[in-house]
DNA sequence: GATGAATGAGCATTCATTCAT
DNA sequence: GATGAATGAATGCTCATTCAT
């Protein structure tokens, strides 16, 4: 019950946050928009850095969610990364105001956001990894090539959200796969994968 | 005269934004270390986020100098990268507070404070992009592959630096050259340039 | 409730303006006057002016009422100015203070506090130019006589609330009848309604 | 020299109190468009009061002797009103913002400042008192009638200076003196006067 | 359990005035 | 005599948090 009335409000803040930003969120509007008292608020959450943090943190795990649900689950492991990226495009261009949660304002919502940011890419870069189980020359790889690589993207996606510019990012994903793949595959076989590739079905 | 105590009082106000963060810095803060009036402060200064703009302008021009100073100036292009690299590790080495202010809290201190990170980074992705000129098959690189890398970079410096571990830094050169370089180059050609790198001159 | 206390909040100001000023006002001495912290004050008013412009509605309306409540229902028209103007005079002597917001410090409370004030005196013009169905030579009458006589008389109050001569102020009873009515009545009708005037009931 | 200077620093004032209002200005701008230094300004004048102050006495000093030379030196009381009016209302045309400093900022620029427009209007009130000399029933007029007139006709000329409107003020002669002479001379004498009026002379 | 009225510390900013040069 | 850089007290206002009802 209780539970449940604080899912309430910290989903509804999502709105607020990706509207405002994080800074130019005050409680007086979390409450307004979340129509609950000032006292309930507390009285369920810590303050607004615990809202933003609940709320970034349901983005993800739903996120995460979908993206396992839609991975191929026989299917090879760039397949997998190819369903998974597309997943992830698709994502953010359904739902903008959560991508900039999870993209934008969760790097100005003070350390532990931020740290929590982090989190959620290494967890991203441990997944990339297992693409050295697939290359001959894995060891030759740069030690910090997934981290370069996950973070390089997730900036990627950080402008297009900042810019406005969603609609079309499905787009990217031919080049989002070719930098993070052609390590492990070489050139050749990602433009196979990319070429084999169905037309993205929109969400 | 007025040009030099503004000068005065933004190079002063790195170090208290270094250590407080953007957000964490009062006005109070600001007049108190940098030995100045608030009246003065507003004078030469149209607030706080002025003066974080020109702090950040004057450590990115100042570290532009020092690292267009260290190319070698006939060199080929890569001994170029990676001697902008190493001075630009160096420089994070040697002055931590002012890569705070660069890497990490212009990322907090509001819109456009990150339009002017995106900027800086935009040059330098117009720079790398260069290396298209050396490679044979650069048509096929993903387009987005150097907003990747740079940006990737700049995020693994920024998580360095936001975790203290500044010190050994330098270590960090052979793989972003092979990160950055390997597209344009190949791994061989890159594992010959790292290798025929002399030992870091630590500052 | 709300309601209730901003009205509680700008009756307490009647008494800080008028001693100290519409500029010399701070809303330090709103919110000590009025036992009320500066958030509270803030949530229920916009600001000084705000609140001033409040109290003067209040103070209008207030005295709109008691005067209106004085005026002997069937009299003719003159009589009924009498009324007004007696009442009005009792209510300075009575209430010096809130005499002072409404006739001095409005005037010295910005640009729209001071086009309220004319609003008030434009009221009253028109109340006044209704003497003119009683005069026979009304068409040669100067079209502005009745603004110059409000106002010119506002400002007569004025004078005395200034120099806080309030205490007889009820004897400028027969003068102003004088300036007022003359015009419609001739003096002597004016005269003989003076004379008939029973001694001034003190509040 | 140092009064030259001053007048000169004064003189400049005049522009700024009107176009900024008396609140509205500061030092600064006052500095900033007299071409003087902070310092000289203090030097000659003891504040923004003490300036405004000045800029008043001179413009009434400048507008009094402008007025006297109008005066048809040998011509009856009413036609020397007649001119005096008409000077006044050609003079308020002419120069606007001095117009503004007169009857509207001195009205905000605190209690010395409205003492000194008081006192000017009670020079102008013993003027208009000598009407009574030409009255047969000047006894009976109320004592405070010129009071009220010249203050009601201040004002109206205030509303015009707020107002913007300006321009065709002149035309507002016949009805103030209307107003002004009525009691002295009865309504048909002022009608003659009034006729017998040449056409107001532009400036 | 829920409410929202009340709090007041904290902040950015302005501006009259001084005084060393 | 003139300058204008420097001062800092004073002010209006915001907003996270508490607690009596």
């Amino acid at each position: 019950m209780e539970e449940h009335q604080r899912d309430r409000i910290v989903d509804a803040t999502i709105e607020i946050f990706a509207k405002r930003g994080y800074q130019g969120t005050t409680i007086d509007h979390i409450v307004a928009g979340a129509r609950v008292g000032v006292g309930s608020f507390y009285a369920l959450l810590d303050g607004k850095e615990d809202c933003f943090l609940r709320a970034y943190d349901r983005i993800v795990a739903a996120a995460s969610e979908l993206i396992a649900a839609a991975l191929p689950p026989a299917a090879p492991w760039p397949q997998r990364v190819r369903a998974a990226v597309r997943t992830l495009l698709e994502l953010i261009a359904a739902e903008p105001l959560r991508a900039r949660i999870v993209l934008v304002e969760v790097q100005t919502a003070g350390p532990i956001a931020l740290a929590r940011y982090q989190a959620t890419l290494d967890e991203l870069i441990a997944l990339l990894r297992h693409g050295r189980e697939l290359s001959p020359h894995a060891a030759e790889l740069p030690s910090t090539l997934e981290e370069a690589n996950v973070s390089g993207i997730a900036w990627l996606l950080h402008q297009q959200v900042v810019m406005g510019e969603v609609d079309g990012i499905e787009q990217l994903l031919p080049d989002l796969l070719g930098i993070l793949l052609e390590p492990y595959l070489g050139e050749a076989e990602v433009q196979r994968l990319i070429s084999s590739e169905p037309a993205p079905v929109s969400a």
